[in-house]
DNA sequence: CGCTACCTTGACGCGAATCAAGCGGCGTGG
DNA sequence: CCACGCCGCTTGATTCGCGTCAAGGTAGCG
């Protein structure tokens, strides 16, 4: 049988996104099943998805869209602890672990997203290990990333954090067609909130990138012309 | 019938350190089949629990001690991640997203730890959705602290990150007897190792400290002599 | 009793934050 | 259609926190 994958995402078994979920796990039936224990809702860029402190009532799963998963410190200045994309879902730390929010999800660009009720997410995951198991295995890979970023922060200069940051981004979003450019458009902003640093220092360091044919900047494109200087540039060890 | 928490760790059942653990969702009879496929070691302060990038064979359960793990940079500079102590497991995120460590645990005391047998473990997650369930849900918490972490390293002055700190290793060890001196023995470069410093930067800040009469230095004992001080200190906003 | 590992303090220099000012693009309204 | 204003981008000047280097003290251990 083949299947239709039509991109109707209001019926999970032909969303588009669906072989890149963990949802995927799931058979045909209880995908089914799933489509009427959901709502669909679409998010302007730039609005809110859901906000530190708030109680999770759903699992977000992500049809089309990117998201940044931000964090904002007591002097205003935030910090971008993940990034999404079509496929991932949202929401799952807070609601295994039965507690709020301590980010909140903003739409790098305008999304469709659905949200699964919670209960029925919980009735899921008890009948169904697989699920569960793949969440873990999202949930621990976030861990090994987020402690990659405090040995970054916590050991290396702003040069190399960068380098680290714009190879992230490849690895997340991937290239456009043409092979080089980020598959993403970030503001300078959004970038030091990645590499922790300044808005003023992130312009700088990309700056200087591009003096030193690392990379070509155009507008908020970034196109990475020296891939393995920029590995080089970003000390990576393992 | 009242339990015989005699201390013989050997036998899970009577394990001292089990009422502290995410394997007390296991009934007697699946403890008492545990103690059959697990081994026990000892581990002198200082020795090396697991290595970077090293594969797990097992799950590790602390029965007595205190453990660092450690992310080593390229530079040589260590960076704790993490922290645990009787009753903590130890190793869960590799073995369950089947990758290789990449971190080190050490033992910051002499430790007693036991080792569960790697199939017999996911045989018990798989026949056991609370125990999955309660891994998950400390997997969750990691990740929240490591966040956390990254905030404080990404926007936080020394200060601030070392207030953070001895709040973290109160958090995590408390208190003994006397209800202010930290429960834990750490070098001044370990304690640096935490907060992303320098050894001289945190014997500096952490004299600061002494003068601004928060806490009390007696070799490396550390006495929090006016908490509340140090929670403003540490700028905590959640 | 001496060696080694850890702790402590001082001096210095650099990386990056901050402050300030000017530029450019885009949307809105006259 | 053009002018205005706002927001994001960029660059320069200045400051300063903290890392690094150096030297000396102290405590524990064989």
């Amino acid at each position: 049988m083949c299947l239709m994958v039509t991109g109707d995402h209001t019926q999970c078994l032909y969303c588009s996104a669906r072989v890149h979920s963990v949802l995927n796990v799931l058979d045909n039936e209880k995908l089914a099943d799933l489509s009427t224990h959901k709502s669909c809702s679409t998010y302007k860029k730039g609005q809110y998805i859901f906000s530190e402190n708030g109680m999770p009532y759903g699992l977000f799963c992500v049809n089309k869209g990117k998201i940044k998963l931000i964090a904002t410190g007591f002097d205003g200045k935030d910090q971008i602890l993940r990034l999404a994309k079509e496929g991932d879902i949202l929401g799952y730390r807070a609601l295994i672990s039965g507690e709020r929010y301590h980010c909140s999800a903003i739409a790098l660009e305008d999304c469709s997203i659905c949200i699964i009720d919670k209960n029925y997410f919980y009735q899921s995951i008890q009948d169904n290990f697989q699920l569960l198991f793949e969440i873990v295995k999202k949930i621990s890979g976030d861990l090994k990333t987020a402690e990659e970023h405090i040995m970054s922060l916590s050991q290396k200069n702003l040069r190399e954090r960068m380098a680290e940051a714009l190879l992230f981004l490849k690895a997340t979003y991937g290239f456009t067609t043409d092979g080089q450019t980020l598959n993403v458009m970030l503001s300078r902003e959004e970038i030091a909130d990645y590499t922790g640093t300044s808005t003023e220092s992130a312009i700088r360091q990309l700056s200087e990138f591009s003096h030193d044919k690392i990379i070509e900047l155009t507008g908020k494109k970034i196109k990475i012309t020296d891939l393995p200087k920029l590995i080089k540039t970003a000390n990576i060890n393992d």
